[in-house]
DNA sequence: GCATAATTCAAACAAACGTTTGAACCAATT
DNA sequence: AATTGGTTCAAACGTTTGTTTGAATTATGC
């Protein structure tokens, strides 16, 4: 089995489908019955693979976050080992910390704008199991950042530094999560499906910011 | 009655639980009962007053928003008549956008953050009814604020300028719902309470922007 | 003070919820 | 061929959900 039609395990059909509904309904809103049926899977599947369905949530997450995390981290290092000892220019610390983040918000074979959105909504969901998580994960990038982050904004106070960054994660947040609106909003003049050209926008206006005045 | 000992009446009661539960745990996490027990009134007062938990939700909404709308108008308004023929400066629009929301945001009198945080989360919920309201709401707003903002951006081609509204819209909105992060992941140098310093540092973070390459 | 309307109340409704159960199934090992 | 361990299944569990009902209570107009 599984060598050319690749049929999906069970456990990956439930992810799957987990991660559409809890997208579109939220982490009450979807059902695991509506989950069940969507996969194509038997009710009590999802307490034998995962236990609850907060575990379930939990496991929705991990499977995108960690590998996203990690590339952020990959993408700076592959900068800074470019840059030598000089320090790596502010352009590409944004972009290691963004771009693939967007990226997979673009990339429909790994859950793409679906992702997206329910992290987009658990940001705000005072769950305490989901905000360990979510914070956990921020601050585990954001130590790797911070020092390239210092260096390029060698003027900035500490307390506009962390400001800026806060807003930094709004912009960011909320062009991967909601990537249909612009299209609306602005008539069809802006594409969201052009995922290097928003990126490249999204780089120029948070730089502008970061350094403002 | 309703003279010194200001009793609030039922519908504000509901209104004001509603709006602190919904937040909390989504507009489905949320329950009629947790909310009436909250609101200390009977159950079938929902019904009674506001046809339906999805009217309440609307009612809810329709509070906050409003207002809130109608005040950005009037404080871009005062800029204008106070910059007589010349155009306004790109700050002081933007101060008219997000300055009244942020206050709102921090004024616990009328919802504060817990508003915020609701409308944080509904802005990602594709309810259509809840859509519809909301980019109805937004629609007017730009409507008034974007031949002010285009003037103050005149070197700005179209595409861009949709885009840097997304990031603003992103910047505001997280900065409002999410109100105690920023505090935690600063280590406390941020303080979010200090309301007209956010929104000085917001606006120099996205005037930068905004104006920026 | 009576009649009429507006509001509150406890109780019940059917439907949907997350979770559990125990038997059935299937693929491998012995 | 029998046995084992992992997996799927239909059915049921007790709660909780939004909503409805009809009587009781309170406020209003005359």
């Amino acid at each position: 089995m599984r060598s050319i039609m690749t049929k999906r395990s069970t456990k990956d059909r439930i992810l799957d489908a987990s991660e559409a509904l809890f997208a579109r309904d939220g982490s009450s809103g979807a059902s695991l019955r509506a989950i069940t049926q969507r996969a194509k899977v038997n009710l009590a599947a999802v307490h034998y693979h995962f236990g609850s369905k907060d575990y379930l949530l939990e496991a929705v997450l991990a499977r995108r976050l960690l590998p996203l995390n990690a590339e952020r981290i990959r993408s700076l290092e592959a900068y800074q080992q470019k840059a030598g000892r000089k320090k790596v220019r502010l352009e590409n610390v944004i972009e290691a910390m963004v771009g693939p983040a967007l990226r997979l918000s673009r990339d429909e074979t790994k859950g793409g704008r679906i992702f997206m959105r329910l992290l987009g909504r658990l940001v705000l969901e005072p769950d305490a199991r989901v905000q360990k998580l979510l914070t956990g994960q921020f601050e585990t990038v954001l130590k790797k950042f911070e020092p390239a982050l210092t260096a390029a904004l060698p003027h900035l106070e500490p307390q506009d530094f962390f400001w800026r960054l806060h807003f930094l994660v709004g912009s960011m947040a909320h062009t991967m999560a909601d990537s249909e609106r612009i299209r609306l909003i602005s008539g069809g003049i802006c594409d969201p499906d052009d995922t290097e050209g928003t990126i490249q926008c999204l780089v120029t206006f948070l730089c502008g910011g970061l350094r403002a005045k």
